[in-house]
DNA sequence: CATAAATGAGCAAGTTTTTGCCTATTTGAT
DNA sequence: ATCAAATAGGCAAAAACTTGCTCATTTATG
C-alpha cells in the first residue's frame, strides 16, 4: 500500500525452479521487490538484523525443513515476518510453524492472488512497527497484531474440496511429490521412503504427472 | 504436576460417543477430573469466566465447528487452553485455530500418552497464570509463555508415517468419517458431499470398517 | 573408459475396485 | 397402518491397479 512498505524486499525460499519462478514472477510483476533462493543457506547469509523483509518459503526442503529455517531467521530478527508454503497435509508441521510464529502458512494449491495478499500484509506488517517504534524486542506480541487481518471467511469457502477420489489422488500426488523433493528426485530414496515397489511407484508418477526431472 | 493443577477440570468435547469414552476413561484414569459434553453448546452455558479449566474439542461437529466453538470459550475466558483434536489434514483450520490461540492442535491418530501430556500441561499453564498475578487481560501473551514447552523433537519422530498405500488409505477413511460426522452418518448426505456412488461408498466403508451406527 | 547404479517402459497375469441392477429390510412421518 | 426414503448387500461384468521380469539407456564414479 505505501510506497514505505512496497519497497520492503521480499525473499522467495524453494529448490523448485518451477515454483520459484512461477512465484516470483507474479509477486514481482505486481510490483513487488523480489529476491529468489533455491538454498536456504544462502537466505540466511543474506538477512541482516533491522533490515525490513519479507521471507516466502517451501517447508521441504533438501537440507533444512521451514521450521528449522524459520528458527534460523528469528535469530537474526524476530520481526521478520515468514509466510511458509506447503504442499502436503502435515499438519503437526503447521501447528509447529505457528507456534513459532510464522507469519501466514499457505498450503497448495493457493491462487497467486492469496500469496500476493498475504506477503503485502507481511510488508505492511513492518510499517505498523516502525509506528509504534523503532525497534524494542516485542517478539512475538508484534506479529499478533497484525494476523488478525486475515479474513477466516476465505476457508470456508474454498472449502469445495470436491470428488471423493480427487481428493484422495490429489493427496497421494503430494505425498509422492514430497518424498520427490526431499531426496532430491532419486527415486531409489524414495522408494524406501515410501516403500512402495519401483513399477508402481513409476506407474503413479506417470498418473500424477510427476516429473522426476524437476526435483534434480 | 501440581495438586492445584490437577484439580483444574478439563472438559471434553465430541460428539463421537466412541471418541468421548475412550478419551474421557484414559483422562480419568490418570487422575485427571474430566467432564465429558457430547454437545458443543451445553460446555459454552458451564463455561463461566475465572474459573480454571481446560477445553479438549473435535474441530469437526455438526452444529459448531473448532474455530466457532474456540472464538465462544475466548468469549468466556481468554485463557482457557483449547486444545483441538482433528480427523483429517485441514490445514487451514489448523492454522487458523492457532492464530485463534489453541493451545495445541493435535490430529487423530494421537498416542492417549499425548493428549495426556498435552492436556496436563494445559493445566499447568493456568498455574503460572496465577503464578504471574490473578487476571489481567493478559491475552495471547499468556499463552505464549507455555507453548514453548512442547518439544519439537517429536513431531520429527513419529515421522514414520509408513507406506504409502497406508497413508493413503488412513486419508481416505478419514475423509470418509469426517463426511460421516458431518451428516451425522446420513448416507445421502455423504454421498453428495463426496460425490461418490453409493455402492462405492458402501465397499470403502467395509473396508475402512466404518460403521454408520457410530456417527448417528 | 569400464562397471555399477539408476531410470523408464513394455508386457501381462493376478488382484482389486468400481458400480449398476436388484431385492429385502428398516425407519420416519402422516 | 401406509408410503416414501434410507439402508445393506449379493452378483458380476468392466475397468483400473499392482508388480515381477526384462531390456535399453543414462548417469555416476573410479
Amino acid at each position: 500500500m505505501d510506497n514505505a512498505a512496497k519497497d520492503i524486499i521480499v525473499y522467495l525460499v524453494d529448490d523448485d525452479r518451477g515454483m520459484v519462478c512461477a512465484t516470483s514472477q507474479w509477486l514481482s510483476l505486481s510490483g513487488l521487490k523480489v529476491r529468489a533462493f533455491a538454498d536456504p543457506s544462502a537466505l540466511i547469509k543474506v538477512i541482516k538484523p533491522n533490515q525490513p523483509c519479507v521471507v516466502v518459503s517451501d517447508v521441504r526442503m533438501p537440507g533444512i525443513d521451514g521450521i528449522e529455517l524459520m528458527k534460523l531467521i528469528r535469530g537474526k530478527d524476530k520481526r521478520i515476518p515468514v509466510i511458509l508454503i506447503t504442499g502436503h497435509g502435515d499438519i503437526p508441521l503447521a501447528v509447529e510453524a505457528m507456534k513459532l510464529g510464522a507469519f501466514e502458512f499457505l498450503s497448495k494449491p493457493f491462487s497467486p492472488e492469496k500469496l500476493l495478499d498475504v506477503t503485502r500484509q507481511a510488508q505492511q506488517f513492518w510499517q505498523e512497527v516502525s509506528d509504534h517504534t523503532g525497534h524494542q524486542k516485542q517478539s512475538d506480541e508484534t506479529m499478533k497484531a497484525v494476523e488478525v487481518t486475515t479474513d477466516l471467511t476465505e476457508f470456508e469457502e474454498d472449502d469445495t474440496a470436491g470428488n471423493l477420489t480427487d481428493q484422495v489422488d490429489e493427496f497421494e500426488k503430494d505425498l509422492i511429490a514430497s518424498a520427490m523433493k526431499k531426496h532430491r528426485g532419486v527415486i531409489p530414496k524414495v522408494i524406501e521412503e515410501l516403500d512402495v515397489p519401483r513399477r508402481t511407484l513409476n506407474a503413479k508418477m506417470k498418473k500424477y504427472g510427476i516429473v522426476r526431472a524437476n526435483y534434480r
